[in-house]
DNA sequence: ACGCTAACGGACGCCGCCGTCCGGTTGGCT
DNA sequence: AGCCAACCGGACGGCGGCGTCCGTTAGCGT
């Protein structure tokens, strides 16, 4: 999945490498993307020459570590197009795409190509969004989506929605909710 | 209105000076607040130490060289005021303050208080925003501004513009407009 | 138990920014 | 014209990140 084969890594190779991506996930989700290679060396308790070993380039540790949040937000989509009522199942994955990317600033950044050149990223997020347009289809059909509606307006959504900062985690979410449920008035049909 | 007064100065600190904000208008405006004073000082032609004479801390760059915008904003927020219809107003201001942040990344980070100890800023910015309330109130009894509108909700707003990112300052622009006409439809009333 | 090799991390050289110091320059007043 | 103080900017030491090298450690297979 990522090239790197996790096979043939010695216990201690193996350990450290499960230690960087934690130390990744959870600085990415809280600081974004720019937090120094160095710092996630410190945080997972590692030098940085080891970090390098395993991930040459912080793209690469960048695609391994939400490679969750891609196949998260896959599901997301997934379950709101199989909801019946085609505009709950558009309100839904709005709902649940704004608190996903609140919850994660790095994921927000990466799902924007922060990194223009992380191609599996790319491709997820076009299936991700196509999959969007189909719902979105539906849910114009039944009237309750604004029928000028277009795939550019989710996406400003979520760069807006990247713009929300608050200093804890909860009141992120909080807003980041009251921003959704703001889309959804501006997103239905008059 | 700085405390360093102009006056006294000779000629050529004058016209460093001029420079200097100039140099710093064009680059907070394109990049936001984080250019280095390294770069401000290379952009103005000028050295380092003699960025620093004339200003000490960036802060003092900051809220000298926002001074013109803060104006603006008070000036589109009293023309959203003087409209007889209030809920033409309040989208006139929203319409024009998005675009106004748009145009000028720097300045949405100095108003979102990136320096959280720009006072000056502070006090205009709470002016400013206690002017937009009395505007949404007049507008909330014409029936036409949701009655749950609080200022909040614009203050997420702006945020969230803040978000919105491009390539070229005309499609930043266009994408920003967007975003407000979504807001707006947001805060009608149903 | 032993040795081989993968894996480790401290240390290195490079770069850019930070804020400051100081010797040279120049504007402005007499 | 000549002086002096205001002003200039190159240069400095400190810091932190970058990616890499290499001497040492320790997992694993026999």
């Amino acid at each position: 999945m990522t090239g790197r084969l996790p096979h043939s890594l010695r216990s201690d190779a193996l350990d450290n490498r499960e230690r960087i991506l934690d130390a990744s996930r959870a600085l990415f989700a809280a600081e974004g993307l720019d937090v120094s290679m160095r710092e996630i060396a410190r945080r997972a308790g590692v030098g940085p020459a080891t970090l390098y070993r395993r991930f040459p380039t912080k793209q690469l540790l960048v695609t391994e570590v939400f490679t969750d949040e891609m196949h998260a937000c896959h599901a997301i989509v997934e379950e709101g197009r199989a909801d019946p009522d085609p505009w709950r199942g558009f309100c839904l994955v709005i709902e649940r795409l704004c608190e996903l990317h609140a919850r994660n600033r790095g994921f927000t950044d990466a799902f924007m190509s922060a990194f223009p050149d992380a191609m599996d990223f790319a491709a997820g997020r076009e299936h991700t969004l196509a999959s969007i347009a189909e719902l979105a289809r539906r849910a114009k059909a039944t009237g309750r989506l604004r029928p000028d509606f277009v795939l550019d307006d989710l996406i400003l959504m979520l760069m807006a929605n990247r713009g929300i900062h608050a200093t804890s985690t909860a009141t992120q979410i909080t807003a980041s909710r009251r921003f959704a449920a703001l889309m959804i008035r501006a997103f239905q049909a008059p």
